[in-house]
DNA sequence: TGCAATTTTCAAAGCGCTTTGGTAAATTGG
DNA sequence: CCAATTTACCAAAGCGCTTTGAAAATTGCA
């Protein structure tokens, strides 16, 4: 059923017919009323690919999901992410295009995505540190968000992140306290700007407690569940281990509880952990007592309020960028305890 | 820059631009290289709304991601999915659009996307045992494909699966001859396609070694990692625990470790855990000695296979339907040993 | 009751492509 | 060399909507 049939069925010319299902106001109530009550009779929806046509607008906001062929690495935050973002595209009539791209063909996916005109707007996932993208689709002139931010790039940009640097200076500091010094980091890879972030964090912690920040703890890698058990594993073997992991995820944190406990050691008490938690639907780091130390911010909130920005942003094209810092906080779990040699002196004490 | 303005900077018609393009004969190999040239210089595409418009097909598959409100629970393996089947469509110039919904607006969703003529085939995810949807897409008359199957549907329809009963009882099988008596199964939600066949493996599995069931070790979840904990916890902690754990995925196999270690025991030799392992990327139990003892089957490799087969339905109409079965292997780990009786009586020969 | 103002409806143009049904120009065959 | 093909190109229609500009119907007020 398409537009002419339905309003030839009506008796009422295309132009009401349409008006009426659109709200119109030059079209009498009553009118309005038949006419919806035919549209729904006869299952009618007015066909996208025509009405994206004549009004010159694709109502789709596209992903760019890039996908090494390398390591076929897929960000596991990405599900829940789409989630939240999806939600909201429904809420407002939108269609989410997601293409899957290798990702050296990642610029180039944009580029035409937006001279097919099959999308209003675009998401930004991941930048990396001065990522490229950002010059591209303001040069394109397509209305975009990033999910994180990019240092070293100037230009004024609309992006929500969480305040990494701070979330890990603050778990660093956490460690610091309970009296760990050997700290290490498990970071994601070291072209991402949310990693560099982080890392900076770190560093500032230690700095400011006057330790010095030993480069062979700190690794960047892919944040793989066999990233965080083979890191820790080597680490725990050697001398000099570190009494406390900083770790980027939660995935990550699951090897090195691996590694933990294989060591015939225990978690919480041996060995302490804080992470970074996206609160991922699947790993509910959550309820009295979580099984781990973190700083939780929930990456489908942040779904959510990208793809609402994005929204305004297609909605009121002159409005000023969209710079929106997400909140982290730190919860106390299991995983974390006073570092060995502090425990010892706390018992004597006793 | 549109095709007329592209034409007339070339000085032709639309007509002879357009067949350029789109690789038609009877236009001169010489005035198709300028046409190309001319394209890539300005930077043309052609523009994906008129073209959906004039060709009457929308280059898009659907994809449904319902999403529940109460469990605020997306499927991990959705990411895997998607990166699989949108390589497929990115290599033949298909589009993606996925819908979020709230569970409950999964069949409107269906309708609508293709009332409007916004998709030329669906995707179905996880179907549950016999699933409406399945009726609902035949009666729309729209190309689709199951990933995975409805028991209780006579109806002819498309789907690619694994054997998950085989797979089941194999694993089942394996824990049988080292030994274990008292087996637990944790499985996916109840109404589950998958989960049930995935029961019915591991009770016949049972079954075949004259083994009582005993429903008090049969659980159902959402896989999350916390199910197979605190599954396992109470389990352990119990008079007569289970000395294995069959489980449906690696997240909550995650969970039933931590449990493991938990109790002061050790996986592998104290309690042993099969899973179904869909090859996430994130959580690589593979290499010589993979963590885990699993059948293994790549649910990104799952993806490539139904998109193809719905693409090739597409372009086929009257094809008959593609019923495709995708093998799962068996890999031994290192979370698997004999039974604590039968070790002790090994031990004992010595 | 009559006429201007207002409300309601309509015909037709236009969105940017593809494709049908041509027509010249070039090529071929006898 | 000329008719019959074949090749290379074009004008215009059509895809199913929205929207503009105009007409018809209704209303308000003198």
């Amino acid at each position: 059923m398409n537009l002419k049939e339905l309003s030839d069925l009506l008796g009422l010319s295309q132009t009401t017919v349409s008006r009426a299902l659109n709200g119109y106001p030059e079209v009498r109530e009553s009118t309005r009323q038949k006419v919806l009550e035919a549209a729904r009779a006869n299952n009618y929806a007015p066909n996208a690919r025509a009405k994206r046509l004549a009004t010159g607008k694709a109502m789709t906001i596209g992903h760019v999901l890039p996908v090494s062929k390398k390591h076929e690495m897929v960000n596991p935050i990405f599900a829940d992410f789409i989630a939240g973002a999806g939600e909201i595209y429904s809420d407002n009539g939108f269609d989410l295009l997601l293409s899957v791209v290798d990702d050296d063909s990642e610029e180039a996916s944009y580029r035409k995505l937006v001279s097919r005109g099959a999308v209003d707007g675009l998401i930004v996932h991941g930048p990396k540190v001065n990522d490229s993208r950002i010059a591209l689709l303001r040069e394109l002139g397509v209305p975009f968000v990033v999910h994180g931010r990019s240092t070293e790039i100037e230009a004024d940009y609309s992006w929500v992140d969480v305040n990494n640097a701070r979330s890990f200076q603050r778990l660093t500091e956490f460690l610091l306290d309970l009296g760990h010094r050997r700290i290490a980091l498990l970071n994601g890879l070291a072209d991402m700007d949310f990693a560099t972030r982080r890392g900076a964090g770190y560093v500032a912690a230690l700095e400011a407690r006057g330790i010095e920040v030993d480069p062979s703890l700190m690794f960047h890698d892919e944040m793989t569940e066999n990233f965080g058990f083979e890191t820790a594993r080597s680490l725990l073997a050697q001398g000099n281990a570190p009494t406390a992991f900083v770790v980027s995820s939660i995935i990550p944190a699951m090897g090195v509880r691996r590694a933990i406990s294989d060591a015939g050691l225990e978690m919480g008490k041996d060995v302490s952990v804080v992470i970074h938690d996206d609160a991922l639907s699947y790993f509910g780091n959550d309820g009295d007592e979580p099984a781990f130390t973190a700083v939780r911010s929930s990456v489908r909130q942040a779904g959510r309020h990208v793809a609402q920005a994005l929204i305004d942003k297609i909605a009121t094209p002159g409005a000023p960028v969209h710079q929106e810092m997400l909140e982290a906080v730190l919860t106390v779990g299991r995983s974390t305890g006073p570092a060995p040699a502090l425990r010892h002196a706390l018992e004597q004490e006793k």
